[in-house]
DNA sequence: GCCAACGTTGGC
DNA sequence: GCCAACGTTGGC
């Protein structure tokens, strides 16, 4: 049966998809992930309603713009298999689907976007590894754990 | 726009 | 299975 919450990190470059257009849509599949490791933590870490913070990346001031909720399961991410998408992998199939996805609810904005700039204060705090602070890491789906959110939130 | 860091690919 | 080459990410 359902296990406690969980947190996560999901980043989005603004100009591509933007928490204001999570906003206007409400749910979103997050189509696009194309690493294995952000993908396997959709496929077997996330539950419905497990929160996730909303990052912006490589824009002119990157952080955490905002809340949302894990909304479904993982399901193959349809774009793997459309020709016209920039998300189109043709080793993928639709028999055995390399990329999976999960939907994300919009929740709230943060009253203000927490910059990564300030979350880097916190470095020692978030702990060693913590994908945001550590040099580096690119990975776009990253758990984040109960006292990382609460840090984090307290920013806002 | 630069470029360091990283993940993936493919030759061997 | 190694590892050099390559493409991408993403802060600055």
């Amino acid at each position: 049966m359902g296990t406690r919450k969980r947190y996560w990190m999901m980043k989005t470059e603004p100009e591509t998809f933007s928490i204001d257009d999570l906003a206007r849509v409400g749910t979103e599949p997050w189509n696009g992930v194309r690493n294995y490791q952000a993908r396997n933590f959709m496929r077997d870490g996330m539950q419905l309603g497990d929160g996730v913070m909303i990052y912006h990346s490589n824009c002119k001031v990157p952080g955490i713009a905002g809340l949302a909720t894990v909304a479904s399961r993982a399901y193959p991410d349809p774009t793997q298999f459309d020709p016209q998408s920039d998300y189109f992998d043709p080793a993928s199939s639709r028999e055995n689907p390399r990329w999976q996805l999960v939907d994300v609810a919009f929740e709230r904005k943060l009253r203000r976007l927490i910059p990564l700039e300030e979350v880097k204060r916190h470095a020692d705090a978030l702990g060693e590894g913590f994908p945001l602070t550590a040099r580096g890491n690119r990975l776009s789906v990253f758990p984040v754990t109960a006292a990382q959110w609460k840090l984090l939130l307290s920013l806002e």
